[in-house]
DNA sequence: TAATATATTTTGATTAGTCAAAAATCCCTG
DNA sequence: CAGGGATTTTTGACTAATCAAAATATATTA
């Protein structure tokens, strides 16, 4: 069996391949950078992950997974987000600070378990992020989701997702009332300040920058 | 922060501890059985557990908890059983499954969910199988028990604690009604065939090995 | 108490994961 | 298309945890 350190590269490197679709390569700095490792442990684990075929690897031509990865990548990414909803919905923990405990339990907790966690949620198909669970046979059902940047001024949206786990970033959603599941309108886009205005519930409006909001995918209610 | 490695070498010392209470020293073989790793690593480790002031230890020795390393301990053995009490009380998994699973949960939860877990659970001060839950100081709190083959004949009991993780010696005690809290009659000792006879509800009598009867701890009803 | 059995320690080796820094390669820009 | 900067790989080293097997110490018993 894989171990936790096999278990988060591989998950990296499928994250980082969603999120850099060029290709779905994922270089050897952006790899070490979100370990949080040098460049040559990247290399050398990149090396290791080829040996067991979890990756395809080309000196100087970076990583991908194979079927094999991604399968094993979507089973820890299914426990660390069924595990998050667990903590949030059954202990009530904010859905802030689940982040890094499901970041350590996703590599110790059992099948059996987790299938346990899994039926007592319901069969849950988003964590309280937005974020799609993986089902046990490994897939993703992903609903087609909109960026808070795209959408145009004046239309209703659902929050669906919020793409940083961040705890900063994530009081700052909360505080404007902008969790997954909650209505708002989107007032006003100001292209040369790079921001966008958007109002929810009875709260005043907020602005936020470009970047900030395109962490913000959103279904359209009516456009 | 001591590693998981570490955090096992400790508990089991303690448990080895309170098992052979021969001057609460174990021995390299015991440790190493224990450990299941081959005693040469049991003496390296113990020269490194030493050198961090967890144990104390002379060669030929054997080994010996500190107060800090016993303090590291009992916070494991902690978080083992509040584990172990949540899996069975929130989750409703049998007690017999839930010892390999908080085995590995136990090096990888919070400070902080342990905490919450602790509240949702009212602070008991028992797990699912009778053991005391050191409290966060690392207080031990052991009400004064009496091994089954220590109970007069016709003496009424309420079982209170069974000293065996084993899954297979778990559901014994499950066919015959034998779970901590629940009262019973001893019905004879037998001492030439060593076994005991007991009696729990509407069950019919069970009769048990010496061995088996002293891993099953009670309380006196009627004596 | 000497011989023998048992327990413990030592030694040398291995694996996984990591770093620092040197060397090699790539690729973009002028 | 030739440098030069960026990226990647290599090299050598280190730590934690382990094993096998040889060496040593302790304990038992005859």
């Amino acid at each position: 069996m894989p171990s936790s350190t096999v278990e988060n590269y591989l998950k990296r490197i499928y994250l980082e391949q969603q999120a850099e679709p060029a290709g779905e390569i994922v270089s050897m700095k952006s790899l070490a950078g979100a370990m949080g490792v040098t460049p040559g442990t990247a290399t050398s684990m990149a090396r290791s992950l080829a040996d067991s075929r979890l990756v395809a690897y080309e000196p100087y031509g970076g990583v991908k997974l194979t079927a094999r990865g991604r399968t094993l990548a979507l089973r820890v990414l299914r426990r660390h987000r069924l595990i998050e909803s667990f903590l949030v919905d059954a202990l009530g923990l904010d859905w802030s600070e689940v982040h890094d405990e499901a970041e350590s339990l996703e590599h110790a907790i059992s099948d059996k378990l987790l299938d346990r966690i899994d039926e007592f949620l319901g069969f849950p198909s988003v964590d309280p992020h937005g974020d799609p669970i993986p089902t046990a046979a490994g897939e993703v059902r992903q609903a087609a989701l909109t960026a808070l940047t795209e959408v145009e001024e004046g239309a209703e949206v659902r929050i669906a997702r919020v793409l940083d786990q961040d705890e900063k970033f994530l009081r700052f959603v909360d505080r404007h009332m902008l969790r997954p599941g909650t209505r708002a309108r989107v007032l006003a886009h100001d292209h040369a300040a790079e921001a966008v205005t958007l109002q929810s519930g009875k709260l005043p409006a907020v602005t936020m920058g470009r970047t900030a909001a395109a962490k913000i995918m959103v279904e359209l209610i009516r456009g």
